[in-house]
DNA sequence: AAGTAATAGTTGATTTTGTAACTAACAAGC
DNA sequence: GCTTGTTAGTTACAAAATCAACTATTACTT
């Protein structure tokens, strides 16, 4: 009954990039959940709406791969906090550019700031290319339909 | 204010990690949840009691890195549903020893299956040393203070 | 050995997420 | 132009995760 498999935990791709989401995201978390009281997925909308600019909500769900009801209460809430700003969107009046206030701004400059050190942190026990590829095979494993992509 | 910056959110690890992670699950998760109504808690502990055999709790908690409460409640489920036996640890009374029963063995086998064929598909597209490399990488990551792991 | 502290695990309250139904606006077919 | 179907986003309800308090037992201290 106990003795051992053949199979290994600690191997399984999903298993292992959940323990390594998770733990690599923590120091990040304590940043942002406690300088701002942010969520996840409220960090995830200020900085798409950081680096690309003006966006809808549905835009944001399609680079994110965010549901659009995370993005709507995120949304909410960073707008209560004075974030960011909603305009409706005469071209389709049913959706909003989103985009960020002067705070907003300020907060995802400052928030950028720790995620490029936290990440420099993170690979630094590790060699360029090692890191390089890395990325490249988590884009890959990130996209659905992955089945040849290296 | 949406010129691009010197930052690229799909180039944090991890984002990069959170996506990938929460994109290789999907498959699996589909299996483990319509074949036996299993949530991502249960599977763990039930890989983790068909792998290590008989653990307590809190061994499972200290090699998964899951909350006590998190265990407490799949061990629930799990036993509810026959798929493990608790055993009072007469050792230290207030722990007890768990083990798979032969229907959890069986649960066990099939998604085990399932999970290497699964684990099969995702690196296909990579060569044996970049996925070997890979887990090293994922493994290091995921240490609590993994500041030097390479 | 009595008293205090620590530990394994459970339970309940709160927060967050996920699912499904809904509203408002747009698009297409006829 | 009216009906039917789609889409953007919100809301309500259910499921799950988190956090704090609790019970039972063990370990330490004197």
């Amino acid at each position: 009954m106990s003795e051992k498999d053949d199979f290994d935990l600690r191997i399984f791709l999903p298993y292992l990039l959940n323990q390594a989401a998770e733990e690599s995201s923590l120091s990040f978390q304590q940043v942002y959940k406690s300088r701002y009281g942010m969520l996840r997925t409220e960090w995830r909308v200020l900085f798409h709406l950081g680096i690309y600019g003006e966006l809808t909500a549905k835009e944001i769900g399609a680079r994110a791969k965010m549901h659009k009801t995370k993005i709507s209460r995120a949304v909410q809430k960073l707008s209560e906090r004075r974030f960011l700003t909603r305009v409706r969107d005469e071209a389709d009046r049913r959706s909003e550019k989103l985009s960020l206030t002067a705070q907003g701004r300020a907060a995802y400059e400052d928030l950028r700031k720790v995620a490029q050190t936290h990440d420099a942190a993170l690979t630094a026990g590790f060699s360029e290319a090692d890191v390089t590829r890395l990325r490249q095979m988590l884009a890959a494993l990130a996209e659905p339909a992955q089945a040849s992509k290296g």
